[in-house]
DNA sequence: TCTTAAGCGC
DNA sequence: GCGCTTAAGA
């Protein structure tokens, strides 16, 4: 069986809040190490992937690798019928089709039990290379987010490249174009407070990717789990975005880039 | 070329807000004086002007004169990619079809360069005359606001009457009636705090205008640019109605009066 | 399309 | 902390 107490229950809520709008349905597989999910989106373009730790969990238990298979959207619901505050514990028997969920208030004042039926899902485990990027830019995840917005409003896709000079955004349609270009922040420490995170670039090989905003703008659901995001990218490779999910874990997306041909 | 910057990015954001409802598409005629702009609306009933002087920018420069026909929906939605606290640079090429905007965030971490398309719009240069009026009423713009707002819940139109006493706004619907006066604010300085900024009545001839709730529901945009606002009035004239940008130029707006016969 | 809820800015 | 604008859901 799975027994999994999540002390920061906000954290599912706001994984499962960054998953749904890509994910209609998927298994979450469950080992002593902890629970992980991969899963590609409906049009088989972008690909999800979560894991949870099991030493994020106090007490983590699971005695055999369990799949369950969850509709997202359902999840998503019940898990707003816990408070912010919450402790959410998760448990599953190994025979079982639901998957049981409690949501302790901080004061334990209230308790409650919601049982989510599970679903069979056939699971498509994508082997997912742990490969090397030719360019990794970290960077502040709600500057990403907002980049995202703001060039989602002039056309569907954006031209990421970077050099070690920095890192530009840029899009062009029918109202004309847009770009911005982020500098990696000078080796000194700036504490100006500059409101936002430094950007820091690594990069064996210049880079230019050209990828989906509207896939882009999905996957910055997952910015309130991470103050930072790590784009990392090789020309006609699919790019991986890795939001860190606190200390216990991690959802990484990867989009495939358009080939670079005029339209 | 043309070539401005302006510190305080975000008046240009409001500057827009405050039009863009009124009029689509507009030239901004940009002389070695500054930046103005005159467009009727749609149904032709209502005048807006826009002045910018040229020494509200830091630096400006204008070799020739330009007129920039812009969507102003365009337009904002490209500002909107820009920071509250970002600096903004117009440029202009005298034969370019476009206008290039630059966002500098104020740590200098983000660049952003967008290119807004230019459009051929039949400029109807309005004589604005240069008038005297009866009536000048200076007041609260946010009470403006208010009054304006509350009123379009009973009624299409608003009868503002002014004398020495002070000004009413009134208007009557199926619900019933509502009228608002202000009295002028006694010439002691009554640093009492009082929330609102002083009224202050400027007459030489009572007047009684009705207008349309709806206009001047729009000119309200323009409030978060100025503490107060003017209304100057006389008899079966255009009202005009004055707010400030702050101390670079102003936003006009001019609305003939409904004749006064009851409807 | 309208209503409601969340995020951002003042 | 409050109000507003914007995004999601009915």
């Amino acid at each position: 069986m799975l027994e999994a107490r999540l002390t920061q229950g906000s954290l599912l809520k706001k994984i499962i809040e960054a998953i749904k709008d890509l994910v209609q349905d998927a298994n979450f597989d469950c080992s002593d190490s902890g629970i992980s999910l991969q899963a590609m989106d409906s049009a088989h373009v972008a690909l999800c992937a979560l894991l949870l730790k099991s030493d994020g969990f106090e007490p983590y238990r699971c005695d055999r690798n369990l799949s369950l298979g969850i509709n997202l959207n359902s999840l998503s619901k019940m898990l707003k019928c816990s408070g912010n505050d919450d402790v959410i514990t998760l448990k599953a028997d190994d025979e079982g089709d639901i998957l049981t969920m409690l949501f302790e208030s901080p004061n334990q004042d209230r308790l409650c039990e919601y049982e989510l039926k599970l679903m069979d899902i056939d699971s498509e485990h994508l082997g997912i290379p742990e490969q090397e990027f030719d360019c990794t830019v970290k960077m502040s995840s709600t500057e990403f987010a907002r980049i995202v917005r703001d060039l989602s409003t002039l056309n569907e896709s954006v031209t990421i490249s970077a050099t070690k000079e920095g890192v530009r955004f840029a899009t062009a349609g029918e109202m004309g174009k847009g770009s911005v270009f982020l500098k990696p922040n000078s080796s000194v420490d700036d504490s100006s407070s500059s409101g936002s995170l430094p950007t820091t670039i690594q990069l064996s090989e210049p880079v230019s990717v050209t990828l989906s905003l509207k896939y882009l703008n999905n996957f910055t659901k997952a910015a309130p789990l991470s103050d930072t995001v790590t784009l990392q990218m090789t020309n006609d490779i699919p790019v991986l975005i890795d939001f860190s999910v606190g200390e216990i874990g991690y959802i990484r997306y990867f989009l495939a880039p358009k080939i670079n041909e005029e339209e």
